[in-house]
Order: C-alpha cells, then structure tokens, then sequence
DNA sequence: TATCCACAGGAAATCAGGGTGT
DNA sequence: ACACCCTGATTTCCTGTGGATA
C-alpha cells in the first residue's frame, strides 16, 4: 500500500471516487499483465518449449522423465513455460494425468517446510503443521502418501528459484532427498524440476546432486527488443481498451527492458505502471511520457519496498550510513565505523540490542547487493583491511522513507560520536595517498 | 623482510519463539 | 508437564589477507 496521494491537506474520498469512475477506462483486463499469468501462446519460446516438451513427453507413455535443470535470468519466461507445458501435456495424457507440484524457495525456503508444502499441496489441506514435527517423520508420511495417493502415476516437484535453497547444508541434503525419492517409492516415481536464476547456482550444490539433477539442463536466453515488443503487443490487447496503446509506447517499453538482460516482466511492469499513470491523470492514452514516469516510479517503488521491508537492524546500519554520509565532510566510510554508529543508534532505542561487527559485515553485504550502497574491499596496507562503503541511493528519499518508520525517524537528526568528535578512522588525505 | 593492522567471511553453536505428540 | 522439533537471527570461534610500515 502507498500513500503517497493522500497527503493532501484535505482529501476528500468520495471526490476522489467520483471523479475516478468518470475518468477514462483504459484497462480491460489488467491482470493480463501480472507476472502470474499464463498466456495461451508464448512467442519466441518455441525452442524452449520444444526442449521441456521432449524431456517430459515420455510421461505420456508411462515411463519416467530424469530430472533436469532449467536456467535463466528473471523475466525469460521459465516459470511460464513449464506451467505451459504442463497445461499441454495433461491435455495428451490419455489415462491418469501427472501431478505437478510447484515449490517457489524464496517463500518455501526450508527442508521441512518443502516437504510440508508437498504433502499439504497433495491433500489439499494444512495437514503438516508449519512447525513441530521431526524432519523424518514428515518424510515418512510423504512417501507414503504419495505410493497411496499417486499410485502408478507421476508426480513432477517443480522447485522455483532453487539457487536460494542450495547454498546451505540443510538445503543441499534435502535437494539430495528429493532426488533419490524414487528409491523408496513402490507406485508411484517423481521428476524434479529446478529451476534457476543465477548461472553458477551449480557451484554451491552437492556433488551428488549435480550427478543426478545437474547434468541436463536447459537455458533461457533473454528477450532482445523485437521479442518483448511482440510480447508486449500480444498482452496489451488482452489488458487495455482499442487504442490505449500505440505502437511506440511499445517499442520504448520493449528498449527499456531489454537494456536489463531482456526482462520481459520487467517490459510488462512497465507497461502496467504506464497505464496506470495515464489513468490516474485522465489520460485516454499511454503516451512515452507515461512510459519514462513508469520507469522512474518503479525504481522508486523498489527501493522504498525493500527498505521498509527490511528487519529493524538492517535498517539501522543503513542509518548508520547515512548519518556518516550526512554531514558535509567528505569522509571516507568503513565498516568499522558503521559498527560504532550502529552500537549507538542501538543504545538510543529502548528493546534493541547492540549486534556484533560479524553481524554488521552481512548486513553490509546485503545492502550491498542490494545495490542500495556499494562495498568495496580496499587493502589500506599498515592501517588494514577494510570495505569502503558509499551510499547509492538519494540521501533525501532516504529520509522520506525513514520518516514514516517510526523507530528511526527520531534518530535522523542525532549526531554520532564520532562525527562530534571529528574523529577518523583513516583520513581523507591517507585515503588519497594510498589510492 | 617480518610485522601488523582492521577487518572479511566460513562453520558451527546458541538462543528465543513457536510448535509437536504423549 | 515433558521431551523434543524447526526456524531465523545472532554469536562465537576461527583462519585468512594485501600491502604500508618499522
């Protein structure tokens, strides 16, 4: 929720309403453009879909597909094609029609609340509690509901952005579970399915894994600029009224995107905040003014999200942050200093505790790839090892968004210690003169 | 050339909070 | 009531390190 438009001095609602309802409709279908939508054709995904297509199609004849991998950048359209694919193949199954089972890590993030989401999904209710049981026990019970429930039949796990599961311990061993579940099932066999943002996910992942999940996997290249018109053009008929959208509000949508690695999400999102932008003015059309608004509102929207998302703790180091950079002085930021900050902003409010450097470092790093500040290592020979840290974002939305984050915004205005005393950890000049 | 700074960052342990079945 | 479980955040312990300085 933003509200970012009712902070007038007086906003009169039922106004607003009249005048909402006798502005111009430009959507006809919004939803068509939400990231969770399952077009009837995927254009330019034809290789792709040919590919998945082949590696599950011996389901149909009863036999069972190995496990592979899918790879490719948000927005390539992975998620979309599988669901696709699955759709078509359950029309072809002529006896029982598979299961498929979609696991997305970044919300089911741990061993045992995958296999709770897998028993829960088969089900079709909260059977497993979201916490409590041993590990094994729920394993257990898995299997045999799936011999039970699924019996001579298939059940493909698709596992969402697996890269997030697979760089800890327990993560790999479930992966490793998941993969030998064949081993002891009696009726029925499963295929898993991952699928993978980064690249070198692989890197992290257990030997044994690799063996039996790694070693087919299929790439999704980004879109260029022409295939995210096309796709653009196919949904903008499905979301907006005749004449909404003109041709070159799509091609500057599709160039935006495609700047990023082809995003096609991002393309559509675009689209969508372009619309509405349009509408909330009492546009009748979407013009490249719109587009280039959309575009800096949907940085802006990101960034205010993720901050006012984060724990309180990490965004009191960003506080930190930000009061060093604050004050005129240009000064060089180390992480020794956002510690020390930390520590005092932590004593000001009252139920928070002080965090160690180890701790700071990872929120450190967060906010890094985050790409809210930049963290550089830099060797500073005799005076250490450190990471030099900038701020990336505007100092002056900064404080728009901590304004209305209560515990922080009383802290905008204090002063640390070491700012008061003037005291720095590694000056400007040897900064300067060590490069 | 050895030393030493000021951390980085991996691995395992711990803690509190929410839960289980018996 | 009890022993035990899972999770997420954090601490503890630890080894590693680039390069200016003595």
């Amino acid at each position: 929720m933003t509200n970012k438009d009712d902070n007038y001095e007086s906003f009169n609602i039922d106004d607003f309403y009249k005048k909402y309802l006798n502005g111009p409709q430009l959507f006809k279908k919004r939803e068509a453009l939400e990231p969770s939508f399952v077009p009837h054709e995927l254009p330019h995904r034809d290789k792709e879909i040919e590919q998945i297509a082949s590696r599950t199609a011996c389901a149909l004849r009863g036999d069972v597909p190995s496990h592979f991998l899918i790879y490719g950048k948000t927005g390539t359209g992975k998620t979309a094609t599988v669901r696709f694919v699955s759709e078509k193949l359950a029309q072809y199954s002529e006896k029982i029609k598979p299961w498929w089972i979609y696991i997305n890590c970044s919300i089911v993030s741990t061993p045992y609340r995958i296999l709770a989401h897998i028993y829960n999904t088969i089900v079709g209710s909260e059977q497993i509690p979201p916490t409590g049981l041993p590990k094994d026990v729920i394993f257990k019970k898995l299997l045999g509901l799936l011999d039970y429930k699924i019996k001579n039949s298939l059940c493909f796990l698709v596992l969402d952005e697996i890269d997030l599961i697979t760089d800890t311990k327990q993560g790999n061993e479930i992966l490793y579970d998941l993969t030998r579940l064949n081993e002891n099932l009696d009726n029925c066999r499963t295929c898993l399915i991952g699928i993978s943002n980064k690249l070198k996910f692989k890197e992290n992942l257990d030997p044994r894994v690799v063996s039996s999940l790694g070693n087919e996997h299929i790439t999704f290249s980004g879109y260029n600029a022409k295939e995210l018109g096309d796709i653009l053009e196919s949904r903008a008929k499905i979301a907006f009224q005749e004449g909404v959208i003109n041709e070159g509000v799509i091609r500057l949508c599709a160039a935006l995107a495609a700047e990023e690695h082809g995003d096609a999400r991002k393309a559509l999102q675009l689209l969508r905040k372009a619309g509405e932008i349009a509408e909330r003015s009492h546009n009748k059309y979407v013009s490249n003014e719109h587009v280039r608004k959309a575009q800096e509102e949907l940085e802006r929207d990101h960034i205010i999200d993720y901050i006012k998302g984060m724990p309180l703790q990490a965004q009191l180091v960003l506080t930190s942050i930000y009061l060093i950079s604050k004050f005129p002085k240009e000064r060089i930021i180390v992480s020794g200093d956002i510690y020390e900050v930390h520590k005092e902003l932590a004593n000001l409010i009252p139920g928070v505790s002080t965090l160690t450097r180890r701790r700071i470092s990872d929120y450190i790093n967060e906010l890094h790839s985050a790409e809210i500040i930049t963290a550089e290592k830099k060797s500073l020979g005799y005076y250490g090892r450190t990471k030099v840290i900038k701020l990336n974002i505007d100092k002056k939305l900064l404080e728009t968004i901590f304004m209305e984050v209560n515990k922080i915004k009383d802290l905008l205005n204090y002063k640390p210690i070491l700012i008061q005393k003037n005291k720095v950890r590694i000056s400007d000049s040897t900064f300067r003169r060590l490069g």
